[in-house]
DNA sequence: GCGCTATTTTGAACGCGCTCGAAACCGTCC
DNA sequence: GGACGGTTTCGAGCGCGTTCAAAATAGCGC
């Protein structure tokens, strides 16, 4: 609609309280952290801190949000290495995580509200159809150019699928106290292994009797109004 | 080891509280009742409730906790019926839904805290870990006197399979809006039939090369420390 | 410069979950 | 009965996230 929906000046003292906020989670983590102390250090008070974010967890989505447009560019340039389906997810995945590396200590609040239903928090949520539909175009550009062999009757509930992995292999991450994270290392090796025997298994025709039952979940989960998948699609 | 730990007197001062808490969330729902209130309902100071629950969660917790017994009596009654494993987990599933049917409005922030990595309300922490037990070892009953065909290395894995599987369904159905919940019916019959479809795969020989990535993915699953498993397996 | 509106900042104040030292209550042994 | 130790209750108070009316500042046409 609007060309510009905030002045120059408001974004940059969005940035301002972003930094600060950043900063202070890693030193003390997110609870621990008080807005008063956020907006001290962005050398503001209180009530500046809320003009700009409505609440304390939206400064942490910011955070979130602001690490997915690196992960499109560094994906396309990874594309085009391999042609091999798993290999580009893999990819994807590794890229990912290392992008949220730094945050991995104070992200677990965000998954947190993940599950509460009314959440604006929750990937589910309208707050967060954006964040969303850029990670699920992401998933379009990997399953474009890869060389995936599936039953077509799938191809077009892939990306929300891969999305949904996705999700749960950060979970497990976050979870994750192995050094060097090494067990969600071999979480995605034998997962992927897994997921592509199964994509295999789809094309079976003895066990193509199998689909519509996947294919009637797959739409259920897609959730009664498919319009923003759809809009994905299209885009 | 001690006997009793609670007084009598104790004992009904909790359910005191349990219930003017119980009453509140259904009217209000659970943020916006105060603890203040709570208290007030049950004719105590704020310092008395929380002489009795460390915090407003522990409440919800002690709420849900209370809803879990007579479920196994229950199951036990219902197991009887039929020897289909299918059907004895559909019949734990719709029990398991309708006895947390009046609480579904203010269940919410109890599945919220499901995936923060420290928080005591996790469904993974320390402090769940008598409820996880029970529900475990009801999944055992389940499994136990039923006909079900599996990969015989799979048998292990299974109460923690199917206590997994539970919480992804609870969790889909307190999101879930359609009229009478008729959404999350057709989620239990589809994924079901797929689980039973997917069981029988894995004792054909051809697929059986599969097996080994999921066993692997189990593992993985089941965590560094699978010493709650064993007991639950030989208790 | 001057006024005027819209944007941005301020900090006191609110209501919440929760703490804590002191008081009240209880059982029991003399 | 009285003294004493343990349990239970009390409520003022703390620090937090958040709100809001009022003040400061920016931007702009003259």
């Amino acid at each position: 609609m609007l060309p510009e929906r905030t002045s120059s000046k408001a974004r940059r003292t969005r940035a301002t309280i972003i930094d600060a906020a950043l900063a202070l989670f890693r030193e003390k983590g997110f609870e621990e952290t008080t807005m008063r102390e956020v907006a001290d250090r962005a050398g503001l008070a209180v009530g500046a801190a809320y003009y700009h974010f409505r609440t304390k967890d939206e400064i942490l989505l910011a955070l979130y949000e602001g690490t997915i447009d690196n992960s499109l560019e560094r994906a396309r340039f990874k594309s085009a290495k391999s042609a091999d389906f798993a290999d580009r997810v893999r990819d994807a995945l590794d890229f990912r995580l290392a992008q949220l590396r730094p945050y991995k200590d104070f992200l677990g609040p965000l998954a947190g509200h993940a599950l509460i239903p009314g959440s604006p928090l929750s990937p589910f949520a309208q707050e967060t159809e954006e964040i969303r539909m850029r990670e699920l175009a992401l998933f379009e550009e990997i399953i474009h150019g890869s060389s995936l062999k599936v039953a077509l009757e799938f191809k077009s509930h892939l990306p929300r699928f891969l999305w949904l992995y996705q999700m749960s292999v950060i979970s497990f991450w976050l979870r994750d106290q192995s050094p060097s994270q090494e067990r969600t290392e071999r979480l995605i090796g034998l997962s992927l292994s897994l997921i592509m025997k199964l994509f295999a298994v789809t094309r079976v025709p003895v066990l193509r009797q199998a689909n519509g039952l996947i294919l009637a979940l797959l739409q259920l989960a897609a959730g009664p109004d498919a319009s923003a998948e759809r809009r994905v699609a299209s885009a």
